[in-house]
DNA sequence: AACAAGTCCAACCGCGCGGAC
DNA sequence: GGTCCGCGCGGTTGGACTTGT
């Protein structure tokens, strides 16, 4: 509390001391000729508060000025009468029921404080505020997503519900949150997303998680404020061994919603940020294709979801508020009911979730969270660091390794490689997800030349081709790579079953296309499926260099069209 | 012990909305 | 319809406190 810089001058100043500024140091404004106060409250002030509003009540805040000799401005009294005085208020932390429901509100509502504190009985919308923003801080320090997917999901769910039922307008019942549910996005958003449809790349392999760990990052004025550092803060090892930290109320339960990969080239990331009215730090150079936008990149899976049209949103945006979850135009069948597959992330997530063989991480374990999101922070970076160590033990044996122990450093390995991995200088693409390949496949794993790594690389102006696995690409090369996935294994990257189409998940290309395309709409559809199928003529296609990631039973190579 | 960095939080400021005139 | 005023909300600031070096 405050009350103690003028604890000494204590009582309300006088007429004479008010208007004179010579006494009142702490500054002020002059409102009929009253010099009004500013600054800490003292406890004489606050009686006098108090007192006022036991007989007047409250509201009329100007009146208290005038008729209590308290020389603070409307304003000031409702301020600390709403915050400090009232009765019935909650001091101290929050508890973590508290905490998780206010991740989850602000999920549903955004920053939207009073309403979170009309949920929140006996909290202030500026102690919701100012907790929220200290969380902000923490997950962006550790490189973390807002929200954990399941209050995304969760979120999303609700709205999307509300929305096809028609109740988002004139709900004034205590789910009149949900009419700030339209999940609205930013204009610039779309429009930068239409405007680089163009090259934008499919990539379906890339979770919805992912994409809604991105969108929630570009959660309203979070996308401005603070999504700007989340990826340069942080030492990449540092983001992704913390990356499961900070769910209050979630413990090590969270997903992690690790980055994706970069899927642009050339300029194009740079255009999606400038698009995205991101302020990624871009490395200024556009040869080297700075590492850390491919944060950003996530945005283009926000549009390769097939969920986000290249226009506007089709439901709820109404304005431009901005939501906690962006992500209102994904499909929800994509990444489905709550115990739909979880992509990519998911993977991850079972990897540090389950017990290893070795029974080495387990980070489902109740977080000693309670002390606080510090506690949980530390916590689960611990987890998430034995996770990674352990892992790395296990891509250096080099026997018995079981699918479930690929898959696991796989998973993992993604993060490895997308957070380290992405200072490779030599990448011509600045550390795309080709990255990865050249760097897990046995070619590379052979020393692959800059030609052959352009041969799984996502060009822009590439169709697509699948081939078989190569037979080389077994587990056991995987394991003679360091810490790498095996992109012949789309299964050690994703979850087994990550795309849900319809009631049942999809794993034939075929259907995989007919499901992307579909969500894609006609024109950008029927791109993809020429695309896909390697019938497209066109020659500012989509790389979709992502059958490997998509699970399906081959692996992409691409080939430049003539 | 001293300093720096980080964290927390009360309070202020500007803006927008809605009602009264 | 336009203006004023009260009010509420969200963003920001600055100081106190804590933690780390």
């Amino acid at each position: 509390m405050s009350l103690t810089t003028n604890e000494s001058d204590d009582m309300v100043l006088s007429k004479d001391q008010i208007e004179s500024p010579s006494i009142d140091d702490s500054g002020g404004s002059a409102v009929r000729g009253v010099r009004l106060k500013k600054g800490p409250w003292t406890s004489a002030e606050d009686a006098i508060l108090i007192d006022y509003v036991k007989k007047h009540g409250e509201g009329n805040w100007n009146a208290v000025q005038k008729n209590s000799g308290l020389f603070r401005c409307g304003k000031s009294c409702r301020l600390r009468w709403a915050n400090h005085l009232r009765p019935n208020l909650k001091k101290g932390s929050f508890t973590q029921e508290e905490e998780q429901l206010i991740v989850e509100l602000h999920a549903k509502m955004g920053n939207k404080w009073a309403r979170m504190a009309a949920h929140l009985p006996g909290r202030t919308d500026n102690e919701i505020k100012n907790y929220w923003n200290t969380r902000i801080k923490r997950r962006q320090r550790a490189g973390l997503p807002l929200y954990p997917p399941e209050v995304s999901f969760q979120a999303l769910q609700e709205s999307q519900s509300q929305n096809t039922s028609g109740i988002n307008s004139g709900d004034k019942g205590h789910h009149d949150f949900l009419q700030a549910n339209s999940y609205e996005i930013p204009d610039v958003i779309f429009d930068g997303l239409k405007a680089n449809q163009g090259v934008l790349h499919y990539v379906p392999e890339l979770s919805d998680i992912a994409t809604s760990s991105m969108l929630n990052l570009m959660k309203g004025p979070v996308l401005s404020q603070y999504c700007s550092f989340m990826p340069p803060i942080v030492h990449r090892q540092k983001r992704l061994r913390e990356s499961t930290a900070l769910f209050p109320g979630y413990g090590g339960r969270v997903k992690n919603e690790f980055p994706s990969f970069d899927h642009f080239q050339n300029d194009t990331p740079d255009k999606i940020v400038r698009s995205f009215g991101l302020s990624f730090p871009l490395n200024p150079d556009p040869t080297t294709k700075n590492p850390e936008s491919f944060g950003v990149i996530q945005g283009s899976h926000t549009l390769s979801n097939g969920n986000f049209s290249t226009s506007k949103p089709t439901s709820g945006a109404v304005k431009l508020e901005l939501p906690s979850l962006q992500y209102a135009e994904t499909d929800l069948g994509s990444w489905g009911t709550s115990s739909s597959p979880q992509p990519l992330l998911e993977t991850v997530d079972a990897f540090i979730q389950s017990p290893p063989p070795t029974g080495a991480v387990e980070s489902d374990c109740p977080s000693p969270r309670n002390s606080g999101l510090l506690d949980a922070l530390l916590h689960e970076s611990k987890t998430l660091s034995s996770a990674k160590n352990h892992s790395s033990d296990k891509s250096s044996n080099s026997s018995s390794v079981t699918p479930a122990d690929i898959a696991d450093s796989s998973a993992l390995n993604i993060c490895e490689t997308e957070w380290e991995e992405y200072g490779d200088p030599l990448s011509p693409l600045g550390h795309s997800a080709t990255s990865l390949f050249s760097e897990c496949t046995p070619l590379s794993a052979s020393g692959s030349s800059l030609d052959e790594q352009a041969s799984v690389e996502l060009f822009i102006g590439c169709k697509v081709k699948s081939e078989p696995i190569d037979p080389a690409c077994t587990p056991d090369r995987e394991k003679g790579t360091t810490g790498l996935f095996d992109v012949n294994q789309p299964d050690a990257l994703l979850a087994s079953d990550w795309l849900e189409y319809g009631s049942s998940y999809v794993k034939d290309p075929t259907i995989m296309t007919d499901a992307i395309a579909s969500l894609l709409g006609d024109d950008l559809g029927n791109e993809y499926k020429h695309m896909a199928t390697g019938t497209s003529t066109s020659s500012q296609g989509w790389g979709f260099g992502s059958c490997a990631w998509n699970n399906m039973p081959a692996v992409c190579q691409i080939s430049e069209l003539p």
